[in-house]
RNA sequence: GGUCCGGUAGUUCAGUUGGUUAGAAUGCCGCCCUGUCACGGCGGAGGUCGCGAGUUCGAGUCUCGUCCGGACCGCCA
């Protein structure tokens, strides 16, 4: 009866004073004085004040009496200008407001279980649980409602750059087939073909590589991929790729590709400007000095090497770790020389050697004050000559912390960098929310494969059709560990947001390679027979990436969980509670799939 | 599979060495209020303390188990 709304929440300034217009949207807030109501009325664009006054509409004003937070409503009224004691500065509509001459309940609301409200003081930090349940509400929320508009952005964003780019999108399967090696699969049952299973992708690796063949020389795809792992803050077992494949692609055109592509994200998304190229680091200089191969480059504490000064320094523990080609590690922290003696032996035992899992931490304080070097060793141990040479050696001066541990390599490298973060971290040097700084780094020459002890094999760091440098490919037989891949990572902010690799596209190395992995060939025919064929007609050399969008979304919102940026994210185990995924099925689905449950006993 | 944190009105939280009737804020309901903007004032209703055992004269509080949520390790090519 109003007609369309003539304005949305967020519009109204005071040029259009004067005019009749309809808003509709939700109520916000209601402040009822008794002969005046104020009804903040809200869309995702913003906040209206909307005015009903007993003496001028005695019938507008008896229906806003009823009025409660979420009822949908119409209004029609005309804009005013607000006294300027009165003007709102807060909200972007706050120098005028709504006066209405006739309001329509479009829909009642029961009261919410949390609040809504976009005014941040009436926000509190609800429940997550309680949040997904009634994500509908959740996502009414402005902050949410931003992030995924920000989301949104970012798909267009990467469609419009790839498309400049001359890229072709093109969808691949969601039902294809389980694939050996990497995660879990999600299985789907056959209904046509009894006791066979389709598996959700993750990731359409081989379709994009046949692509390739093709020759349809430039792919891209923005697509779901599942894994069926344990969540954490950052992972979710669907999420959402940025999918690129190139035909006669080398390193140099990958880099420059996605550079220019986070460069066209940030411009789009955030207005910023990010300085490309993006600095490279091999893996093992990541590993070297921060200790990870996503390396957080915001903040310093660097690991220094200081085998060389404990050699034979008369100190048992680390002559033994040098001795038999391990490494003492060092980082230094500024400003944590007078640490207490509690606080230090907390580190010690509940981060070192409880969450890190090292042997024990070493450290010396350097006091503020410039007084005397205080070793966690006692100097009949380890000599203070040793220490000074030490201290000396790592550069730390009055006022710092050196943290030590020794241990194999690079086993010992990768313990200092988790206890990197966590310093980092209880210094508060890690910069929060969305605001940067933003610290792009390209990991590259990462090992081709790696030895899994448990299950005694080598298996491929990055995935099974990753290329080996052509270098290092003799060493493929006699020196597998050796052997560097043509693989890649896209680091930011000490986040992994991508990975890639120049593929094999010649048949021979391909089985090479799944021989290297253990995987027979009549095996690797089965599951792979479709790549090796295609590889004999005329495969192009190729190469490619895949970026994590979510992670992307998160970083750019500032949010500190995926949950965050996706629509109808999933718990930590994986249930979806609003509509209560996963569930069972009817007798009749199963008998239809020709599944039968063998649960075990005590969850039948 | 493991380690740690949490679960108390609708919501966010407090709850002492185990001790009478489990509190606050907010929301909700009622009344009052004509310029508020998280309006304000007065009054009221609202709780299987996640669930189940155990210890105890007595358990929100202690113990064990279990479920749910979260952070992390394992896992995630």
């Amino acid at each position: 009866m109003h007609g369309p709304r003539t304005f949305t929440c967020g519009a109204l300034r005071p040029e259009h004073i004067g005019r009749e217009v309809v808003l509709k949207g939700w109520v916000d807030t209601r402040r009822d004085l008794g002969g005046v109501i104020f009804v903040d009325l809200r869309d995702r664009y913003g906040l209206t004040q909307v005015v009903f006054m007993q003496e001028t509409n005695a019938a507008a004003f008896a229906k806003a009496d009823g009025l409660r937070s979420e009822f949908v409503i119409s209004v029609r009224g005309v804009v005013d200008s607000r006294a300027p004691e009165t003007v709102n500065p807060k909200l972007g509509t706050g120098r005028v407001e709504v006066r209405v001459t006739d309001l329509l309940i479009l829909n009642p609301s029961e009261p919410v279980p949390f609040p809504i409200s976009a005014h941040e003081e009436k926000r509190q930090n609800t429940a997550e649980e309680t949040r997904l349940k009634y994500r509908y509400l959740d996502l009414r929320r402005p902050e949410l409602q931003q992030n995924l508009v920000l989301r949104s952005k970012l798909y267009q964003a990467t469609r419009r750059y790839f498309d400049t780019q001359d890229f072709v999108e093109i969808e691949t399967p969601v039902l294809m087939k389980s694939t050996p090696e990497g995660a879990r699969d999600y299985l789907v049952p056959s209904r046509v073909h009894p006791g066979r299973f389709y598996a959700l992708p993750q990731s359409p690796q081989t379709y994009k590589q046949i692509c390739m063949v093709a020759g349809l020389d430039r792919y891209f795809q923005i697509v779901k991929c599942f894994r069926d792992e344990d969540l954490r803050a950052d992972r979710q077992p669907e999420f959402t790729q940025i999918d690129v494949e190139m035909t006669f692609a080398t390193e140099e055109a990958i880099y420059g590709l996605i550079e220019g592509l986070m460069a066209a994200i940030y411009r789009e998304v955030k207005g910023v400007e990010i300085p490309v190229p993006f600095p490279r680091m091999s893996y093992d200089e990541a590993v070297t000095r921060f200790g990870s191969d996503k390396p957080d480059l915001r903040f310093g504490l660097e690991i220094r090497d200081l085998s060389s000064v404990f050699h034979e320094s008369g100190f048992r523990v680390f002559d033994q770790v040098t001795a038999q080609g391990g490494a003492v590690v060092a980082i230094v922290v500024p400003g944590e020389g007078d640490r207490g003696r509690g606080a230090m032996d907390r580190l010690d035992k509940e981060v070192v050697r409880k969450r890190i899992g090292a042997g024990g931490l070493v450290y010396f304080k350097l006091p503020s004050d410039g007084s005397e070097t205080y070793s966690s060793v006692k100097s009949d141990v380890l000599p203070t000559a040793v220490v000074d040479r030490a201290i000396e050696a790592c550069g730390a001066s009055k006022g710092d912390l050196v943290l030590l541990l020794a241990g194999p390599r690079p086993k010992v490298h990768l313990q200092m960098g988790t206890l990197r973060l966590v310093m980092a971290e209880e210094l508060g040097l890690i910069p929060q929310g969305a605001d940067g700084p933003w610290e792009f780094l390209w990991v590259t020459e990462f090992p081709l494969v790696e030895y899994d002890e448990d299950e005694k094999r080598w298996v491929a760091m990055h995935h099974p059709f990753t290329s080996p440098r052509e270098a290092d490919l003799a060493a493929m037989f006699d020196d597998p560990g050796a052997v560097r891949a043509r693989a890649y990572d896209l680091v930011l902010n000490g986040s992994e947001i991508g990975g890639g690799s120049i593929r094999i596209h010649r048949a021979e190395i391909q089985r090479q390679m799944f021989n290297l992995l253990g995987i027979e060939p009549d095996e690797a025919q089965r599951r792979f027979g479709f790549l090796l064929d295609a590889f004999k007609f005329g495969a192009p050399p190729h190469g490619g990436i895949a970026l994590g969008l979510d992670r992307i979304a998160m970083i750019l919102a500032g949010a500190s969980s995926l949950r965050d940026v996706i629509a109808f994210p999933k718990t930590q185990s994986a249930v979806e509670p609003m509509v209560q995924s996963p569930d069972e099925v009817d007798a009749r689905q199963l008998k239809e799939l020709h599944i039968a449950l063998a649960l075990p006993p005590e969850k039948a």
